[in-house]
DNA sequence: AGCACGCCGACT
DNA sequence: GTCGGCGTGCTC
């Protein structure tokens, strides 16, 4: 195939296709992967090479007027090719436009034009000035004192990861640099120590362990794993004996850690046991600091790449394994823009590289689940917890009988008592922040609700206000009933907020800590608030889901689960499996040490089935059940499904767009269902509702959803309605 | 998405 | 008479 100067160019715009562009006479042919100024319509965007197009279709161009290439910005590609492969693949896969794929994988600074140039570490340095300003000046501002003396104590500066290490805020860098004291610099990276690899001693595996490590150590080219370990299994021992060999050759292994997961302590544990460049990623990086993680991994230098979802995109020079930690957690998949998630991403990636791809979870999806079964991944299984933990024990709580005002049954009181008497710490669970979710007046029945969305209004008492969980709405709570000026208001239904409230004047004598978003908001308060809970300061802990991952509480031994039913009885095919893991989770967070962990499910439909299922403890016993459902109903991963959302002020005009789609003359082994108002028919104004695709095999689904977008792309009333596409969504939400 | 063009309402 | 609303059409 002969070669022209004709190119395929993938440009920021929310178009399902590439533009084709002409290279200059004497302008050398840029290489695809390379950045390009074009000008699209009337302004100048940067676009990447994709292609270099054949003799014939420049021939056919040839015809057309192409307009010319700009300016070629890299001497070099920016894209390594396993990379533009795997944006294309996402690309075809989610129907996305790839300059959209483009924007959600390259870092802002390059897709701006920066130079990729870039090299060595950044550095917190003072300026002239800062050297000579008074620490006292900044007595208001004790972050920024700290950062100044600590800046002041290294005159050569200090490194970005180091700062944070030491936990200095980048607000208090930043404020630095505004006063002109501080700035950020960028130096040669420092030399590769030869130091032994090993930072610390591993820690002797148990047999499984072992097992899993050696099988891992034997993968050769592309190889799925499994790694399905209960926890306190010690996962991340065998992911970190497994790495050693391949960090020994001088590869580079890239870890993607759940949103929430990204601390301080996961960065420092693969810090300590290795003696080599860490790299890590996430949301509150600024451009430059990404920029530089992405640099720094492209040319080698970080040689562990520890990153939330969107890292799957980071280039490597040498990759040689991906992990992906808690690879059941919804954060890996993104809810915007381009819906990917990042756990199939992995897979695929790996396959490209052919390296191998471990997915670890104590609650694996039911589709990974399902291919480790089917032989498709291997399935490594941890059974034993490390010492001599035993597994908790799970009771369901009939509530039926139970007074709706009174949130905890008095065995559940009586069982808290008993743990606080013996020094031992309590969590409550309950996935509802708030005081309670429904405030309403007692003589007319009127219920506060959100003026935007189709839900109540949220009552936080302790600042006095109404507040929609779904939208920014918020209000003053109303002295009289809006409605009837009763001042007769009650309200129904607890969140954390009450739960605590209560808890702390049914036992005055133990701290009861509260860990929800609310209580974290400030930066550092999450931090603070785990360390009471960890220090035993607090005995008894009131959480969201924020406290049911992740953290080791060594006097934990009760857990109370409040409010199980919902996800059980939930509209989304997913809500018993999400359920079920997260249960399992907040099991996993008692019992650590020398005691057994009890965990009492409260139920007000304790004859539920899957409950009782979920008794054993064991989620391969629910994950068979949950299984057996989905293949009955064709669903995941059984079958496939799509949702097409679509949003508008008018509700009319959402049904008229998706009516017009859903009767599409589509391949007959796709069902086209809807549309159907979504699970909150009204959320911040707009009116959502929904088309769900369903087909037994991928290719069809694909084709039909090529039809369907087909028609959208030049359809009226689509401009005037915000649709989104969701391959594989994870909820109906 | 931008950014044009184009055709109807309240203003110096 | 214009300034400016956002409907609709196009981008190699």
């Amino acid at each position: 195939m002969t070669l022209a100067r004709t190119l395929k160019v993938a440009v920021p715009v929310p178009l399902r296709r590439l533009f084709d562009y002409s290279v200059p006479r004497g302008m050398d042919l840029p290489a695809p992967g390379c950045r390009v100024e074009v000008e699209f319509g009337r302004r100048n965007l940067i676009g990447i090479v994709w292609e270099q197009s054949t003799q014939e279709q420049a021939a056919e161009q040839a015809s057309q007027k192409l307009k010319p290439i700009r300016r070629v910005l890299d001497a070099a590609p920016v894209m390594d090719p396993d990379l533009m492969q795997l944006c294309q693949r996402a690309a075809d896969y989610y129907h996305h436009p790839i300059g959209d794929v483009l924007a959600t994988a390259l870092p802002t600074l390059l897709r701006q034009g920066q130079d990729a140039q870039v090299s060595g570490e950044l550095f917190w340095c003072l300026t002239p000035r800062g050297q000579h300003a008074e620490v006292d000046a900044l007595s208001r501002a004790p972050r920024q004192q700290q950062a100044l003396s600590l800046l002041k104590e290294h005159p050569h500066g200090l490194a970005v990861p180091m700062l944070s290490a030491l936990s200095v805020p980048r607000s208090a860098l930043q404020a630095l640099e505004k006063k002109g004291w501080a700035e950020l610099r960028e130096m040669a990276a420092s030399e590769s120590s030869s130091k032994q690899l090993l930072g610390e001693l591993p820690l002797p595996p148990g047999i499984e362990q072992e097992a899993a490590i050696r099988a891992l150590r034997e993968a050769n080219g592309f190889a799925p794993y499994l790694l399905d370990g209960i926890t306190g299994s010690g996962k991340t021992e065998v992911y970190l004996q497994a790495m050693e060999p391949l960090l020994a050759a001088g590869k580079q292994i890239l870890v993607l850690v759940p949103e929430i997961g990204l601390t301080p302590q996961t960065v420092r544990r693969f810090e300590k046991r290795f003696n080599v460049p860490v790299e890590s990623l996430h949301s509150g990086m600024t451009d430059r600091e990404r920029l530089h993680g992405w640099v720094r991994s492209r040319l080698g230098e970080a040689r562990i790449i520890l990153g939330t979802r969107s890292a799957i995109f980071t280039p490597m020079k040498s990759p040689a394994m991906i992990i992906v930690d808690e690879a059941h957690d919804s954060s890996l998949k993104q809810q915007e823009g381009l819906r990917y998630n990042a756990r199939d991403l992995a897979v695929w990636r790996a396959h490209m590289l052919d390296i191998p791809v471990v997915l670890g979870s104590a609650t694996p999806s039911l589709e990974t689940l399902y291919l480790a079964e089917q032989g498709r991944y291997r399935h490594l299984r941890l059974r034993e917890r490390a010492g001599d933990a035993r597994p908790p024990t799970l009771k369901i709580e009939d509530c039926r009988e139970l007074p709706g005002h009174t949130p905890l049954s008095p065995r559940s009181l009586k069982a808290i008592a008993d743990t606080v008497n013996q020094q031992q710490q309590v969590l409550v669970f309950l996935n509802r922040r708030g005081y309670a979710p429904v405030i309403q007046c007692h003589d007319c029945g009127w219920q506060a609700e959100c003026e935007r969305c189709d839900s109540f209004l949220t009552w936080h008492k302790s600042i006095g206000r109404l507040i929609c969980h779904h939208c920014t709405h918020e209000r003053r709570v109303p002295a009289h009933c809006p409605k009837c000026g009763s001042s007769a208001l009650t309200d129904a239904g607890s969140g954390t907020e009450k739960i605590a409230e209560q808890l702390q004047k049914a036992f005055p004598k133990h701290p009861v800590l509260r860990i929800d978003r609310d209580t974290t908001r400030r930066k550092g308060s999450l931090n603070a608030a785990l360390a009471k809970a960890h220090s035993g300061e607090a005995s008894i802990l009131v959480g969201t889901q924020m406290l049911a991952k992740g953290h080791h509480f060594a006097r934990l031994t009760l857990a109370i689960v409040l409010d199980a039913d919902g996800g059980f009885l939930s509209a989304d095919f997913r809500g018993p499996e999400h359920a079920s893991q997260l249960i399992l989770q907040v099991a996993g967070r008692t019992g650590r040490e020398a005691h057994r962990g009890t965990v009492i499910i409260q139920s007000r439909h304790p004859d539920n089935t899957l409950l009782h299922t979920l008794l054993s403890g064991d989620y391969a016993t629910i994950a068979a059940r949950l299984l057996a459902d989905r293949r009955m109903a064709g669903l995941p991963p059984f079958g496939h499904v799509a949702l097409l959302r679509c949003e508008s002020m008018k509700a009319n005009e959402c049904i008229e767009l998706l009516d017009q789609l859903a009767v599409l003359p589509v391949d007959p082994r796709v069902q086209l269902l809807g549309p159907v108002p979504a699970p909150l028919e009204r959320r911040q104004g707009r009116f959502r509702f929904q088309l769900l695709l369903r087909a037994d095999l991928r290719a069809p689904l694909h084709g039909a959803i090529g039809q369907l977008l087909h028609v959208l792309d030049r359809h009226p009333l689509a401009r005037r309605c915000r649709w989104s596409l969701d391959v594989d969504p994870v909820d109906m939400l």
